[in-house]
DNA sequence: TTAATATATGAAAATATATTAATATATATT
DNA sequence: AATATATATTAATATATTTTCATATATTAA
């Protein structure tokens, strides 16, 4: 067996893998990409949009929050989650021009 | 409510992510990166330099060619596996320029 | 201070994904 | 033909993720 190229830096991988299953949600895909064209958004507003039932998006939101895609700021009654990476959107513009057939 | 701009494309999401989740996985994620250092490789060559049991090696390989990500060809006995999707290294470029907190 | 609204929380239930193990198949070698 | 090797398949099990629901908390308004 001819030797591998192996330069696979484990560490990298997983915390790749991690970042990846974090948006690998429809949900969760699209509140990204609605934050990519506002600047940020309240709870209800994404609620609206996305006709996401509230403790679901909820969950959804924190989710992202904690790891570390989103942040959020409370104002008054509302809370508005904003892109805390926008280089996340990179993702998605690279998963549209990939077109794999199925 | 100010009106939100809104222009998701409901069914990229859904492919979008369908394809994230594909490549969501540490083990995944590593083949696609061993492929994309090497043409092509036997799933026995990637069992070994990956150290992972060969049949869950399989389904990992037989999942990812189900969803266009690999091609494979026989040649006796091996099987060896390539990158259908060049472009999906892209993604993990951006993942690696994408330094989130946690 | 009561009521209304926005958001979060926690636990249970539903669903999906990953892993293992045993075995099958196909090809090559003796 | 018998044996060895590489890969695939299947079903069972383990584990993780998503969804739902009921309820809590915090803030504002009446």
């Amino acid at each position: 067996m001819a030797t591998i190229a192996y330069q696979i830096n484990k560490e990298k991988l997983e915390k790749a893998a991690f970042i990846l299953k974090t948006v690998a949600h429809p949900t969760r895909l699209a509140i990204v990409d609605l934050l990519s064209q506002n600047e940020k958004l309240s709870v209800n507003d994404i609620c609206d949009v996305l006709a996401c039932e509230q403790s679901l998006l909820s969950h959804h939101l924190i989710n992202m929050k904690l790891k570390g895609i989103l942040r959020s700021e409370k104002d008054g009654l509302n809370v508005f989650y904003s892109l805390k990476e926008r280089d996340v959107m990179k993702l998605i513009e690279c998963i549209e021009h990939c077109d794999c057939n199925y």
